[in-house]
Formats: C-alpha cells, sequence, structure tokens
DNA sequence: TTGTAAAGTTAGTCTAAACTAACTTTGCGC
DNA sequence: GCGCAAAGTTAGTTTAGACTAACTTTACAA
C-alpha cells in the first residue's frame, strides 16, 4: 500500500476523528470540517475507499475499515504530539500550534516525530520544570 | 507579494545556494540539484522571474534580485535552523535531518521557527549540556 | 570555421486536487 | 403519501507541477 498524500491524510484525519463517537460519519461533515466542497469531499472518499481505507455506502454513511482506523489514528496521533510540543514545549498559542501541527504532521519523519516526543517527555518531567519555564522565557522574546 | 508555494520555495533556495560562490548560476545546475528535468526548472524560473525575484537571461545565467536574495537567504535559513535542530537537539543523523528539513521547512510558521530557534540556543547553553545529553538519551531509545 | 554536445526552450501530455453547475437520492414534516 | 431541503453524485473546468519529445541556441575544439 503506497504512501497517501497530504490531502488524503488530511481527509482521513478527519473521517477518523468525526467517526470517533459514533463510529461512523457523512460526507457533509468532512466537508465542514475541511471546508472543501462536497465533490472534492467526493474524490477523496473514492480514492481512500480505493485503498481499502474506508467503505463509503452510496448516498450513505462513512465507516473506517480495520485499517483505515489505525491509519486514522496514528495520523491523528502525530497531530497530537506535534501539538502537545509546540503548546506545552513551545509556549505557542493554542491555534497557532494546531495550524502549524496540521502542515507539520506531513512533513517529518516517524523518526524525528519519535524525538520529539521523547524530548517533551524529557521536558515536562517534574524535575526539569524550572528548566521547561525558563525555555518557554527564552521563546518568548527571541 | 503572495507566498511562494513549496515547490517554488524548493527552487529558490536552489538558486540561492547554487548562486552563493559567484552571484549566478545556470538552469541545468537547477536541475541537478533538484532531480527535476530541465522544462520544470524553466516554468519555475519563468514563475520567480515574473514575480521579481531573480532574472533570467535568455540561454542564460540566472541571478537573484535584491528581494530574490533576501527572500533565498531566509528559506535556506529556515532549513539551516531546522537541520541544526534535528542534529544538535534530537540527535538525528545528518541525512534523515537534512531530508527532515527540507519538508519542514515549508510547514512551520516564523513563530513557530523563532522558537525551536531559542530551544536549541536554550538546550546549547554551556551550562545545560549535561541535560542535552540526556535528552539525547531520551530521544534515542523511545 | 564549422560540427557537435550541452544547455535552454517550446509544445503537448499527465496527474492531483480543487472548484461550479446541475442532477439524483434520501428522509423528514406536514 | 408528497414535497422540499439537505446530502450525495456526475460532468466538466481550472491550476500547479511534473514529464517526454523535439527544436534552437551557445560555445568549444579540431
Amino acid at each position: 500500500m503506497d504512501k497517501l498524500s497530504t490531502s488524503l491524510e488530511d481527509y482521513l484525519e478527519a473521517v477518523y476523528a468525526l467517526s470517533l463517537p459514533a463510529g461512523l460519519t457523512r460526507a457533509c461533515l468532512v466537508g465542514a470540517r475541511l471546508k472543501v466542497s462536497k465533490p472534492s469531499v467526493n474524490a477523496a472518499l473514492k480514492a481512500l475507499s480505493a485503498r481499502g481505507l474506508l467503505v463509503h455506502e452510496h448516498y450513505g454513511g462513512i465507516r473506517l475499515s480495520p485499517r483505515g482506523l489505525r491509519a486514522g489514528a496514528e495520523i491523528a496521533g502525530r497531530h497530537a504530539l506535534l501539538k502537545d510540543f509546540f503548546v506545552s514545549i513551545l509556549a505557542m498559542a493554542p491555534a497557532r500550534a494546531e495550524r502549524d501541527a496540521c502542515r507539520a504532521e506531513h512533513a517529518l519523519s516517524p523518526e524525528a516525530l519519535k524525538r520529539v516526543e521523547a524530548l517533551a517527555v524529557f521536558l515536562k518531567a517534574p524535575a526539569r520544570a524550572r528548566l521547561l519555564a525558563a525555555a518557554r522565557g527564552a521563546a518568548r522574546k527571541p
């Protein structure tokens, strides 16, 4: 299974997030979340469905396959990891962190993400609390 | 002047790097560096030239304008900043760091970049040397 | 000075990803 | 049960960015 494009990753992530509560979602919700037109959603769902990542019933609901669920969780995890790093380590505003995470989540290798995560864990350890505060101070006035 | 696409930023960065020594470069060198065809380079140069970022003589050399020089330096700086962070803070292999920097340099906001830089400066300060070593250890075995 | 190779250009094709306009289906309220 | 609004689909267009093939220009070497 070949790599998804940035765009398809975004669609898959949206479907994942939207179908978390009920186990399924609808195309119109995906379009609203990503701010794209209905035909764009439709084309993307077709592509994801062709890769076996979800099932889209005709004029009906969208349901992730087991593989789609795994891939969606992975992407959402990358996003959450980066946003957390931006907010709690770099002290960025949540909205800004959110936008940056959206874009960076497609750019970093698994290895870089693992190391970012490890750094965040490390810097958040209680013994390092004062250091982190100092780092925040340093990041605030560059 | 509207924002450059990821692709055009890559071309501009390549022209910048290649014309640093002599003050000008050639399309074939840009193509070789980015591993794209001659027509692709040509189209990109036309776009950059239309934005006033460089001058491309017909069948001749490529020279950055003052604005192009500034923009090129800015992009190259983002790249260097991120690569340094990946290598010296996250302890990534240089080749991996290089590839990640290439992609992440287009994804992060100026604000995020400033804060990453500040964090790197902070963690590299002599007084934090032991901490950094420990962070590296943590990043190595996630 | 002329032939050739390298560099640059032009024309045309392909793919991904978005869009609008127009059509179809579904389902809810009455 | 009917009609309408919301959701989904289809068809066709656009833009960006890549490509190949084929042509033109430049510059160097014999």
